[in-house]
DNA sequence: GTTCTTGCAAAATATTTGCAAGACG
DNA sequence: CGTCTTGCAAATATTTTGCAAGAAC
C-alpha cells in the first residue's frame, strides 16, 4: 500500500492525513500481529507516546481500527480487514499465547451467531481464546 | 451455600480455607455479576488488596475462577459454575456495557465451535460483546 | 488569528511484588 | 522451628490528561 492509498483511506473517513498519522497507520498496515502501544513506541521512535495514543483513539472512533484485549495487560490495536474498513463480521478471533505473548489471527474461526436479547446494542466483538502456540509447545 | 460448602470447594481443589480465603469465595458466590478488585476490596473491608489478588491468584490457577477481560481496563472475576468448578464449556459470553460499565452474562449465547488448528493448546475462551445495556438506552 | 495537532511532563488507574510480622501446625 | 499466609508499603506497567508551543489553514 503506498502513501496515497493511506492518505486515502483517512481522507474517507474524514481524517485530516497530518504526518504523524500516515505514520501510524503505515506502521498499522505493516504489522501482520496485532501491536501494542509500547510496540507501536519503539517503531515509530520519533513520535512521542501520547501522540501515538491520541492517533490510535482517533483510528479507533473512525472505525479504522480494532481495539484487542488479549489479557496480556496491555491493549494491541490491529487494522481493520473488511471493505469498508469496519463491520462487525470483520471482526474476527485472537488467540494469545500465555508464554510468549504472541497474539495469532485466526480468521477461520468463525464469530458465533448473535443470538443475544434485542435490547443490547452490540458495538463490538471479541473473541480471544488463550493458551500455547504451537512454538512454543514444541 | 453454607460454610461448609464452600470450605469443601477449598479443600476438593487442595486448598487450605483460611478465613480470607473462605470470605473471597463466599463474596464471589454472593455475586451475580463479574467483580472487579477494587469492588472486593470495598466488600471485603477489613481484608487488604494485596492479599485479595493473591487469594484471587489462587483460585484462578485452581480454576476455581474465571478472569474476564471486558475492556474497562480492569480484570473481572466469576465464579467458574461447571460441575467440577472448571470447564472450557462452563465459559460463557458476557456483554459489557460501555456506558454504565455493567457486565452481563449472556448465558445464551453458544461459544463457536473451536475450529482452530490442533498445534494451538487452547487454555480458556473470553468472548466479549461491548455496547449499550438495555438500562442505558433507555 | 483561530483551530487543530504535537510533545513533554505528569496524573491516574490497576496490577504485582518485597518484606517482615504473625498464624499455623 | 519451619512453612504458609497476611498486611503494609511500594514498585511496575499502562493508559490517559493538562498545558503550552507550534503548525495549518
Amino acid at each position: 500500500m503506498n502513501s496515497a492509498e493511506i492518505e486515502n483511506i483517512l481522507t474517507n473517513k474524514g481524517i485530516k492525513p497530518t504526518a504523524n498519522r500516515i505514520l501510524v497507520l503505515k506502521e498499522l498496515v505493516r504489522s501482520t500481529h496485532p501491536v501494542n502501544l509500547a510496540d507501536l513506541e519503539m517503531t515509530l521512535v520519533p513520535m512521542d507516546k501520547a501522540s501515538i495514543f491520541r492517533v490510535l483513539e482517533l483510528f479507533s472512533e473512525k472505525d479504522i481500527i480494532h481495539v484487542i484485549e488479549d489479557g496480556s495487560r496491555s491493549l494491541k490495536y490491529e487494522l481493520c480487514h473488511g471493505k469498508d474498513h469496519h463491520s462487525i463480521s470483520d471482526q474476527h478471533a485472537h488467540f494469545y499465547c500465555e508464554k510468549c505473548g504472541s497474539v495469532y489471527c485466526l480468521d477461520d474461526v468463525r464469530l458465533p451467531d448473535i443470538n443475544i436479547p434485542a435490547e443490547y446494542t452490540v458495538k463490538s466483538i471479541n473473541l480471544m481464546f488463550k493458551g500455547i502456540c504451537p512454538k512454543c509447545s514444541d
